[in-house]
DNA sequence: GCAAGGTC
């Protein structure tokens, strides 16, 4: 019997129809095989094996790992044993394995662990593609390849290496905190340092800001407000000398229009799809993955784990819109109007790939139980898809200038000429637009108001948990599925907290920085990041440089911990004491709320 | 009770 290793369940799905296995079985009932009588497909559901400290307790340092069936290791695993014991019931009878997850580290690391634990002593073969469709999975099965180790022993060794330096250090917190007698969960890793090393600055400078004063002037004409050309005003002195000079009349120079096409933003990956339902409706970015999910299971869009912002004409665009036209009052007139005009459909697309999946799509079955958030989400989806075809919106600015005594001032507006795709998309937000008076070149007029306005400058805007996200993706740190998981994780520490103008770090937070950034530096830094996968690119190459990695990994991390561990105690102690202090400001902000 | 990465 041949063994066909998939990642995921749908995925299984498809590879069975593709290569014509049609008859289904319910394992345990939860898990669907696909079998014929030489072959079957199995799904896993991502890792379905963890990785396990060797020797018991939490002490520290633990170097003796090794890889477990995940629901062994992790209560909140439980859900992939059904899974392993599907695979279990072929051991005997497999002869052929042929690993069908996707083509990247993780999915060969997912298939070698279910071929060497699960099939031992059978070699394995490799299905290789890029996409789903059944022509493309056929040829990947027809034209199998020896397994590729050096994806998954790369796969293997970040693994390792984010667990060496993530459990290590952070038992070496929860350690400093107990040599006090108190106990608290503590927690850092490579991504997780970063993000609260990038949200810990940003405290930093905004705590180090100082407002500084500036003057604005301004003029009213025909009730539309100009502003003084030369913007702000440092001196207090000039500004007022400015002031005296504005007249009683102003001359207007200058009416300049010009018009521009706005596209149609492209497909959602992930990332952008999390931004854009935090920009629409502050729905957070975990919630967004969660609520996705939750879409992709009812099969009403496409696998959301994506960072392809591109849209293959395999999916079928217009099978898509035809659904699409009967679903939703608020877009169906546009799609119909895209089907009616017959030709070719052709979406926008945008730049960013994903070997393993297309952008974010809907796939056109229609929603019968939505609401809430749900429901927002998939509007979004939905209506953004139809817009992907529309034409761009056509949009004005106009530009006035306003000349008195020889001091100029201007008015700027935009307005919409045609809509465009944005009329898809009008019924869940719309652009703002900045009306303004309409004025001819030469025409004079009288000024009714003019104003001298003191302002402060402000200091920098804090990170939403939508552009940390996007700030996370920019720098490399994190994966499209594991970036907001991370933010959570931050949030569930107490080392950040959601306040006032976006997120703020707390005092626990700010002493996890400033102690980790004195005595680990390269857990607080995205260099390390980059230092892994330099070294992983180069086991992909030769597997059996996978030692001299570890061993340098752990040479390194045995000296910082056994620094860290020398001033234990004083680290705790001011970790305690930022507790404290977070605990009176919370008293403190209770008392005065009542 | 700890990471980061897959996935439900």
């Amino acid at each position: 019997m041949r063994v066909i290793v998939a990642e995921k369940p749908k995925v299984a799905n498809k590879i069975a129809y593709a290569l014509g296995i049609t008859k289904r079985r319910a394992f345990q009932r939860r898990v669907s095989v696909y079998e014929d009588s030489n072959n079957v497909v199995i799904p896993a559901v991502g890792h379905i094996f963890k990785l396990k400290s060797s020797v018991k307790g939490y002490g520290y340092p633990v170097f003796d790992i090794s890889w477990e069936e995940a629901h062994k290791v992790d209560k909140r695993a439980y859900y992939t044993k059904p899974y392993i014991e599907a695979f279990k019931s072929y051991s005997k009878e497999a002869d052929s394995i042929v690993v069908a997850t996707d083509y990247d580290n993780e999915g060969s690391l997912i298939g070698y662990n279910v071929a060497r634990f699960i099939f031992k002593g059978v070699e394995p073969e490799r299905m290789k593609f890029s996409t789903l469709t059944a022509g493309e999975l056929k040829k990947a099965y027809e034209n199998r390849e020896g397994f590729d180790y050096g994806n998954a022993v790369a796969g293997e060794t970040r693994h390792m290496v984010d667990w060496f330096y993530g459990i290590n250090l952070s038992r070496a917190l929860m350690q400093a905190i107990k040599t006090t007698g108190k106990f608290r969960i503590m927690s850092i890793g490579r991504v997780q340092g970063p993000a609260l090393a990038i949200t810990s600055r940003k405290e930093e400078e905004i705590g180090a800001f100082i407002p500084e004063p500036f003057w604005t002037l301004s003029i009213e004409i025909k009730g539309q407000k100009f502003t003084y050309e030369g913007g702000n005003i440092k001196d207090e002195e000039k500004a007022k000398e400015l002031y005296k000079k504005i007249g009683k009349e102003a001359t207007i120079v200058e009416v300049k229009e010009e018009e521009k096409d706005v596209y149609a933003p492209p497909p959602f990956d992930l990332t952008s799809l999390q931004v854009e339902a935090y920009r629409v409706f502050k729905i957070s970015p975990a919630k967004t993955l969660q609520l996705a999910q939750v879409l992709y299971e009812s099969s009403l869009i496409s696998y959301p784990r994506t960072s392809s912002q591109k849209l293959p004409p395999s999916i079928g665009f217009k099978k898509i819109l035809e659904k699409l036209r009967e679903h939703n009052k608020s877009y169906s007139k546009e799609a119909e109007e895209l089907l009616s005009k017959g030709g070719k459909l052709w979406p926008r697309q945008g730049r960013k790939e994903d070997a393993a999946h297309p952008a974010i799509y809907p796939t056109g079955v229609k929603p019968t139980s939505l609401e809430g958030e749900e429901k927002k989400l998939y509007e979004l989806i939905a209506s953004r898809f139809v817009a992907l075809f529309m034409p761009p919106m056509k949009r004005i600015t106009t530009q006035v200038k306003a000349e008195t005594n020889k001091l100029l001032f201007k008015a700027e507006g935009t307005r919409v000429a045609e809509k465009g795709w944005s009329r898809a998309v009008e019924h869940l937000y719309q652009q703002k637009e900045k009306e303004i008076v309409e004025f001819k070149e030469g025409e004079r007029h009288k000024i009714d108001k003019k104003g001298k306005k003191k302002e402060m400058t402000k200091a920098p805007p804090r990170y939403s948990e939508a552009s940390l996200v996007k700030e996370l993706e920019k720098k490399g740190l994190g994966t499209k599925a594991t970036r907001a998981v991370v933010i959570s994780t931050l949030f569930a520490r107490r080392y950040l907290f959601k306040g006032p103008g976006g997120i703020h770090v707390t005092d626990l937070g700010m002493s996890v920085y400033k102690i980790l950034s004195k005595h680990v530096p390269e857990i607080m830094s995205e260099e390390l990041t980059r230092d892994i996968e330099a070294s992983l690119e180069e086991i992909t190459e030769k597997p059996d440089k996978q030692k001299k990695v570890l061993d340098k990994t752990k040479k390194v991390l045995t000296k910082i911990l056994e620094k860290f561990r020398e001033d234990e105690k004083e680290i705790g102690k001011e970790f305690v004491d930022a507790l404290s202090s977070m605990r009176e400001k919370a008293i403190a902000y209770s008392k005065k709320k009542k």
